[in-house]
DNA sequence: GCCGTTTTCGGCCCGACTGTTTTCAGTCG
C-alpha cells in the first residue's frame, strides 16, 4: 500500500538488485539505485508527472522515466520481465542478509540451486558450502548471524511504514456513512519501534458496512478472517490488519483495551478490582450489580480509577500507573514544541535535494530554526572539503531572513573516527554553529574502545550533539557494544546532547536507552537526519520515541528557544 | 543507465575492512 513514489522506487531497486544478481554492467545497477532512492525521496507525486516533470528528478533520464510511464500505466516494466523470470525470487531475498551481496547471491544460486533463505539454512546446516570458493568457516557464520538478525525482527515491521498504511485505512473508513469514530490503537499508537500488526478501531451502531469496507479496499490482499466484531485482512504489502467495530459508547473501554499494553491495562484492571469495579473492552462495571459505570472516553475511565489521562506513549507499565497516581506524569514533550531540527543533509553530500529546497521545506514546518549539518571528509566517500563547507555557509547565510523569522544555523556531522578523533581541527570547527558527531565505522571493537571511543567525542569542546549513539538499524545491525552508562555520565558532564534519530529504520537513541541516560541528568535533540524534504515528517517518530522515554520538552534541547539553544550549543562563545 | 561536457563519450563516491586468499573479491558506509 506504499505510496506512488515508494512502490516505483521499489520496482527501481527490484531491477537494480537483480542487474547485480545477474552479473550485469555494475554501474546500470548503481544507476537504478540512485533513481530509486531519488524517486523515493522527490516530494512531488510520481503518478501526477509526465516524461518532462520525471527526467526533472535528479538521476531520472529518457530510458528510467519512460519505464516508470510504462508502470504506473501498466503495473509493470515490460523491458525488466525477462531478467526477472531469469532469477528465482527468493535470490533476492538472500540480499537482505546483511554480509551477503549480490556476488555471493549469485554463486548461492548458481553453485548449489540456493533460492531462498531457508534453503540456505539448510545448505549450510548440510555443510554443502563447504569448498564452495570464497565460502569460508567466517563467511558461514557471518551468515548464519545475519540470518538471526533477520529473523529477530520477527516478522514486525518498521513503524513508519504501520503509520502509511494505517493513516489510510483510516481516512478510508471515517469517510464512510455511520462511523462516530475512527483510530488506531495497538503498538502503533503507542509509537513503539515496530509493529506485528495494525489494530484499528471504529465508533458506529453498525458494523457490516465497515466489516465490508475492509474487506474489499483496493489494498487488500486477503480476508484472513470475518466476523461480526471483528475482520483481519492481509494487505498487499503482506501488513495485518485486525478492524473491530464498537458500539460508539463503548469507544473509551475499546480504545483503552485495544491500546494496550497487556501489562499497563492489567495494572488498570487491578485498580479497578481494588475500587469493587471490573474494566473489559466494554467499559467500567460494578463487580457486585454489574451496573456500567463508565466507558464513553478513555478520560472517563482513568478518572473514575483515580487516574489522570495516560498518554498511550507511556502505557508499558513502566511506572506511569504510580506517577499518575500521585500526580507526578511528565508533562511531555509533543511535535509542536519542536522549534527545528538539528541534523539535516543536502545534496552536497548524500543528501537528495539542494540546500534551498531543503530550508524552503523547513520552512514549511514553521521551524523557529534550521540546521543543516552535512558530512565531513573523513567520510571519504562524501568528498567534503573546507572549501564546499565554507560555500555552503554562504549559500545558507544568504538564505538569512528569506523565510520569516525561521534561523538557519551552519553545522556538520561529525565523523567519530576509531579513536574517538573528528574531522577536522578545533579553528575550522570553531566556524560552525554546531557540530553533531556519529560513529559510521569500526563497529566491532571493543567495548572500551567503543566508550573510549564515544566518551572522548564527548570531551571534544565543539561536539553539540552525538548523532545516532548506538549505530543500530532496526532489523539489519545491532547497536554498537559500549558501555552507554559511562557515555552517558560523560554526556551529561560535559554538557553535550545525545541525538534521539527520528529516522524510523534508526529510532536512536530507543526508548529505553533514553529512559537509562535521562537518570544521568543527559539533555536530548529529536532530529530527523533527513536526506530529503520527504524525511523532514518523520520527526513525529522521534518525538512518539522521546515520549516513551518520558521527556519533557525542557530535557530536548531543541523544543528551547534559539538562545538558550545557542548558548548549550557553544558554551565558550557565551 | 545517467550525466556533463573542454557534450554525443567516458566516467560513474572512495576507502577500508573482512575473509579469503597469497593478491584480491565482496561488502559496507
Amino acid at each position: 500500500m506504499a505510496r506512488p513514489n515508494e512502490e516505483v522506487a521499489a520496482v527501481l531497486q527490484e531491477y537494480a538488485d537483480l542487474v547485480a544478481i545477474t552479473g550485469g554492467d555494475a554501474f546500470k545497477a548503481r544507476a537504478y539505485e540512485k533513481a530509486a532512492r531519488a524517486v523515493g525521496g522527490h516530494p512531488a507525486d510520481v503518478s501526477t508527472l509526465d516524461l518532462d516533470g520525471l527526467r526533472g528528478i535528479p538521476n531520472v533520464g529518457r530510458s528510467i522515466a519512460e519505464k516508470v510511464i510504462e508502470y504506473l500505466r501498466t503495473g509493470r516494466v515490460a523491458a525488466f520481465e525477462e531478467t526477472r523470470a531469469s532469477v528465482p525470487p527468493g535470490v533476492r531475498e538472500l540480499l537482505t542478509i546483511p554480509t551477503l551481496g549480490p556476488r555471493k547471491a549469485l554463486a548461492l544460486y548458481e553453485e548449489l540451486r540456493v533460492s531462498s533463505v531457508d534453503e540456505l539454512l539448510d545448505a549450510i546446516h548440510r555443510e554443502r558450502l563447504r569448498g564452495l570458493k570464497g565460502f569460508g568457516e567466517k563467511t558461514e557464520q557471518n551468515i548464519l548471524h545475519g540470518i538471526e538478525l533477520l529473523r529477530k525482527a520477527g516478522g514486525r515491521i518498521l513503524l513508519s511504514a504501520a503509520a502509511d498504511a494505517a493513516e489510510r485505512i483510516v481516512a478510508d473508513l471515517a469517510g464512510i456513512e455511520g462511523c462516530e469514530d475512527c483510530a488506531v490503537a495497538g503498538s502503533l499508537r503507542r509509537m513503539r519501534e515496530t509493529i506485528g500488526d495494525v489494530d484499528v478501531l471504529v465508533a458506529a451502531a453498525r458494523a457490516e458496512p465497515f466489516m465490508e469496507a475492509v474487506s474489499t479496499l483496493p489494498y487488500t490482499a486477503e480476508v484472513i478472517a470475518r466476523g461480526p466484531k471483528k475482520t483481519s485482512v492481509r494487505t498487499l504489502d503482506g501488513l495485518q490488519v485486525d478492524l473491530r467495530v464498537l458500539p460508539p459508547d463503548a469507544w473509551g473501554a475499546g480504545l483503552l483495551y485495544f491500546t494496550g499494553s497487556k501489562a499497563h491495562n492489567i495494572r488498570v484492571r487491578e485498580i479497578a478490582v481494588r475500587h469493587g469495579l471490573k474494566l473489559s473492552e466494554y467499559g467500567l462495571f460494578r463487580v457486585k450489580s454489574g451496573r456500567k459505570v463508565v466507558s464513553r472516553t478513555e478520560e472517563e475511565i482513568y478518572g473514575r480509577l483515580g487516574l489522570p489521562w495516560i498518554p498511550p506513549t507511556l502505557r508499558e507499565d513502566r511506572g506511569e500507573i504510580a506517577a499518575g497516581l500521585a500526580d507526578g506524569l511528565p508533562e511531555l514533550v509533543t511535535e509542536d514544541d519542536i522549534r527545528g531540527d538539528l541534523h539535516t543533509h543536502t545534496d552536497l553530500t548524500d543528501g537528495l535535494a539542494p540546500l534551498e529546497d531543503m530550508v524552503a521545506a523547513a520552512a514549511g514546518r514553521g521551524y523557529a530554526y534550521y540546521a543543516v549539518t552535512d558530512h565531513a571528509p573523513d567520510l571519504a566517500m562524501q568528498r567534503m572539503t573546507r572549501e564546499k563547507a565554507l560555500a555552503q555557509r554562504d549559500r545558507l547565510r544568504a538564505l538569512e531572513g528569506k523565510y520569516g523569522r525561521m534561523r538557519l544555523l551552519h553545522g556538520t556531522e561529525l565523523n567519530i573516527g576509531p579513536d574517538g578523533e573528528v574531522d577536522w581541527p578545533d579553528d575550522f570547527l570553531a566556524g560552525f554553529d554546531l557540530c553533531v558527531a556519529s560513529v559510521h565505522s569500526h563497529f566491532k571493537q571493543s567495548r572500551e574502545e567503543l566508550t573510549r571511543r564515544l566518551v572522548r567525542a564527548c570531551e571534544n569542546p565543539y561536539v553539540a550533539i552525538i548523532g545516532h549513539p548506538t549505530t543500530r538499524l532496526i532489523g539489519k545491525r545491532p547497536p554498537i557494544d559500549a558501555d552507554f552508562d559511562a557515555v552517558f555520565a560523560a554526556c551529561a558532564r560535559t554538557g553535550t546532547a545525545l541525538e534521539i534519530n527520528a529516522h524510523p529504520e534508526r529510532l536512536d537513541l530507543g526508548d529505553e536507552e533514553i529512559l537509562r541516560a535521562r537518570r544521568h541528568g543527559v539533555k536530548f535533540a529529536v532530529n530527523t537526519d533527513a536526506h530529503s524534504v520527504t524525511h523532514l515528517p518523520y520527526l513525529r517518530f522521534g518525538v512518539g520515541t522521546a515520549q516513551r522515554g518520558w521527556l519533557t520538552k525542557d530535557d530536548v534541547i531543541n523544543a528551547w528557544p534559539l538562545q538558550r539553544l545557542r548558548r548549550f550549543l557553544r558554551p565558550a562563545a557565551g
